[in-house]
RNA sequence: GGGCAGAUGGUAGAGCGGUCAAUUACACCUGACUGUAAAUCAGGCGCCAUUCGGCUACGCAGGUUCGAAUCCUGCUCUGCCCA
């Protein structure tokens, strides 16, 4: 039995569990959805609201902190916790992404990744070694480490030499985590490791068997929903899955839309960060739960337009947000069109809410026993934007 | 009363004989977004047609020309200047 996750209850029928992971500030209640504060901050959101909201943890990224405002100005902060106050828990991605999303602009060598910085030009390097020692002045409760994977689609010896590297990188960030978190912001930091291997059967299990055999407490499935069709998708990660222990926490990282996340709760995943509830609240596109006799699941809307010109009926009348409360669809469209920034925050504040009650009814799904009927709303949920 | 400048698609504003259904911007319509260099990006935007294409258009009316938003004449309107 894992120190750091309790399991607390399974679902007969397929892999998804409720459980608590245990970090230094604070039980995180999963199945959970990690709001993403990139740079310190959730777009918009205050740290002290999304707590009010129920949001036990978020992720913030080693690679944009470490450039402004430098992860050694966070760490004489007193840590990320106190520069943002937010009192939760907080994930950190240790820059293997970047590696992917900003790929044209990055070389990788097995020393690790050089950046050319987005802020002035100039060149930076980030290793195994420097990413875990700035989660540390970052304070982090779970890192990850350093990781590599190719974009969608990638042949076998492209992905095999990620997972690879990614392993070896992975011993080395372990090293110095060993060697360096005691005395660090936040001694209770966990470090993850990140589970590699594309759509291929055999480097997931090569990566899986890999990473889980250097003792982390928890893992990340990394590499997915990368432009790979939805159910090679949900086969890499039930393949992550069936090599690793079950017993130990499981992120998925980057996933996804609302039926996804429910679908690899079914595989076992137990938390999640994924851009879309923000980044698509700021351009407008909404998410409505659908009642009872309207469809399964949920639509999307987006709300600029014309056809909200005159709703001035709120958004979602089953949401509990802010937004939804006290606002219309009219008015919100009207915010849109004319850039007024609340309209970006009410439409943040509603999407996260969105997100975060989406999972609470995951976990009583699972807990009341009903997740099989949850699982199949979703499955075939509507498709059709309302 | 005289002189000068101008009138172009929802708006502003290019174009000044053919390659113009007309640059561009804004507005408007629609879509995309998955470990955030995204309050970003993409497409559409005279009418008809699924395509080929057809039709009507650059103040109004005539004219020159194989051909006009572009040249000429008159008219209407607008702005500025002189009386």
């Amino acid at each position: 039995m894992s120190d750091i996750f309790q399991i607390i209850k399974k679902d007969p029928e397929s892999k998804a569990r409720t459980g608590i992971i245990k970090t230094a500030h604070g039980d995180v209640h999963t199945p959970v959805f990690l709001p993403i504060g990139t740079k310190g901050a959730i777009k918009s959101i205050a740290a002290e609201e999304l707590r009010f909201w129920g949001a036990e943890m978020i992720l913030a990224n080693t690679y944009h902190l470490w450039q402004r405002p430098s992860d050694a100005l966070i760490a004489k902060a007193g840590g990320l916790h106190k520069f943002m106050n937010w009192k939760g828990s907080i994930f950190t991605d240790s820059g293997g992404f970047q590696v992917f999303s900003l790929a044209k602009m990055v070389k990788v060598s097995d020393l690790g990744v050089t950046f050319q910085s987005d802020i002035d030009g100039s060149t930076h390097t980030l290793t195994p070694e420097s990413s875990v020692q700035i989660q540390l002045n970052l304070g982090s409760d779970i890192a990850l480490v350093l990781d590599e994977f190719p974009g969608f689609p990638a042949t076998a010896q492209q992905v095999k030499d990620t997972v690879d590297r990614t392993t070896m990188w992975a011993k080395r960030a372990a090293l110095e985590h060993n060697k360096l978190a005691g005395s660090s912001v936040n001694p209770g930091q966990m470090l993850w490791g990140i589970i590699q291997g594309s759509t291929y059967k055999k480097l997931r299990q090569q990566s899986a068997e890999e990473i889980s055999s250097l003792g982390f407490p928890g893992f990340a499935i990394g590499g997915v929903a990368v432009g790979e069709p939805e159910d090679k998708m949900y086969e890499g990660v039930s393949y992550a899955q069936s090599y690793l222990p079950e017993d130990a926490p499981k992120h998925l990282l980057g996933v996804g839309t609302p039926a996804q996340i429910v679908g690899a709760v079914a595989l076992g995943c137990d938390s999640f960060d994924c851009v879309i509830p923000t980044r698509e609240a700021r351009h407008g596109k909404l998410y409505i739960n659908l009642k009872p006799g309207e469809g399964k699941g949920y639509v999307t809307v987006n709300i600029d337009n014309e056809k909200f010109k005159e709703d001035f009926t709120p958004l979602d009348n089953t949401c509990n947000c802010y937004c939804c409360a006290n606002f219309t669809r009219a008015y919100l469209r009207h915010l849109f069109a004319s850039k007024e920034p609340l309209g970006i925050r009410l439409a943040t504040m509603h999407n996260l809410r969105f997100y975060l009650n989406l999972m609470v009814r995951v976990r009583q799904s699972i807990e009341s026993g009903s997740f099989g009927t949850l699982q199949k709303t979703y499955r075939d949920q509507t498709k059709n934007q309302a």
